[in-house]
DNA sequence: ACCTGAACACCGTTCAAGT
DNA sequence: ACCTGAACACCGTTCAAGT
């Protein structure tokens, strides 16, 4: 029917961009920023940037691959503590390593917390690009520099990074999605109307349950976590 | 065009079994075990039961609630070890809890590991059915029985199951989906090929970043988070 | 080679309308 | 009241075909 042979879009759109995978990731962490991971999907970044679906195949395994990509990009703005980068020798204070994990591991905690979808999408990821390595680095360095020995500091990383990426994906969707929110309140009224005759240990330390601020409660798991790590012997 | 007077349904269909909320979750329960979780959808769940997908919301607020509900009906199957039922009166040889924690928290990973997108559900669902809450009351018994002031037993609860869910949402990805199990590789090459020179940490306990089985490494974690959160003192 | 239109095979949730 | 057909507004991924 009309005419297919005007070329408006050369003059209309900025050159189009030709695709790339930096194009690509480019878009996706905007679109991320502005509007939350759960809008960035293949056909609407696809659309973006004025094409169909299938292309993006090309610079991209699948939507995992995607959010790996994500990540790492997100990392670059996480700085890692003095104490991590002359990893390895103990200066300073004693113990001065234990703070500088906490300040990291909240660091990646709070920038996951700005992605709650995203965190729950890296915990299922094993994501493997150069600012995770340098994370998972800074994190034996301390480890190393408390004097942790090597097998408990190399499964450590991994209880600490778990547990960081666990709790900004928990946190997650109670202010993003706007179902669950239903649900903390749905647990607290169970907990709460739990009576001492059939749960005596909740009814004896009810009001536990729910004390402290998020913060602190997320400080002190680190630190439990981190006095586990230091003083629990792996096997053999 | 065609009569729609035949009652056929009535000698054909097993009595069609009336709506309610059991059957729905019977009916998740099963198509769960037959074929994973991610093939329980409403429509699914709608066109077994011979009715539109508007019906089942009649019984479930949404598809987080249905999970809810499959998540306590597994933990029917969870067996309480006998030093969480006699709670709070420690007997027995000393640091017996400890076990108990640990043989629980197992129990209930394995539970999980054997669904693991339902424990990607749960990580973001505050679990409220009865069964969960025993759960948590046994929990809670055999910290008390360990001596464990309340508050580090309280934040400690939070803190084990997190890890034990986190554990088998983590694993989850790598058997079911198809897609995932290409980014454990690509990490672990990642790892392999990080360059000492680069990530002189990562160098010095490469291998020990991989060692161990998954079952040694999970002991261990749960070893590790309970010396934390015995040992770790609450703030104020 | 690099790219993509069109299709395949699905989703959760809502709501006006029926019984 | 209780229930539901039909629609709304989407998904990820593949593959044959084009340039």
């Amino acid at each position: 029917m009309s005419p297919r042979r005007v070329p408006v879009s050369r003059r209309d759109r900025p050159a189009k961009a030709l695709l790339s995978r930096e194009g690509l990731v480019a878009t996706a962490l905007r679109i991320m920023h502005d509007e939350g991971l759960e809008r960035v999907t293949m056909r609407r970044l696809a659309s973006e940037l004025d094409t169909g679906p299938a292309s993006l195949y090309v610079y991209v395994r699948n939507t995992a691959e995607l959010h790996g990509a994500l990540l790492d990009e997100l990392l670059l703005g996480l700085e890692l503590p003095a104490e991590a980068v002359a990893a390895g020798r103990p200066k300073g204070s004693v113990e001065r390593w234990r703070e500088g994990l906490v300040e990291l591991l909240c660091g990646y905690t709070a920038l996951l917390l700005g992605h709650p979808s995203l965190a729950r999408s890296v915990l299922t990821l094993r994501p493997s690009g150069p600012n995770y390595l340098r994370l998972i680095e800074a994190l034996l360095g301390l480890l190393r520099a408390g004097g942790v020995p090597e097998r408990q500091a190399a499964w450590g990383v991994d209880l600490l990074l778990q547990h960081a990426t666990a709790t900004a994906a928990e946190q997650g969707t109670r202010d993003e999605s706007v179902d669950a929110d239903g649900e903390i309140h749905t647990q607290a009224m169970a907990i709460r109307e739990a009576t001492g005759d059939e749960y005596p240990n909740i009814g004896l330390v009810r009001d536990e349950l729910f004390s402290g601020t998020g913060e602190q409660r997320l400080r002190w798991m680190f630190a439990a976590l981190i006095e586990g790590v230091a003083t629990t012997a792996t096997p053999a």
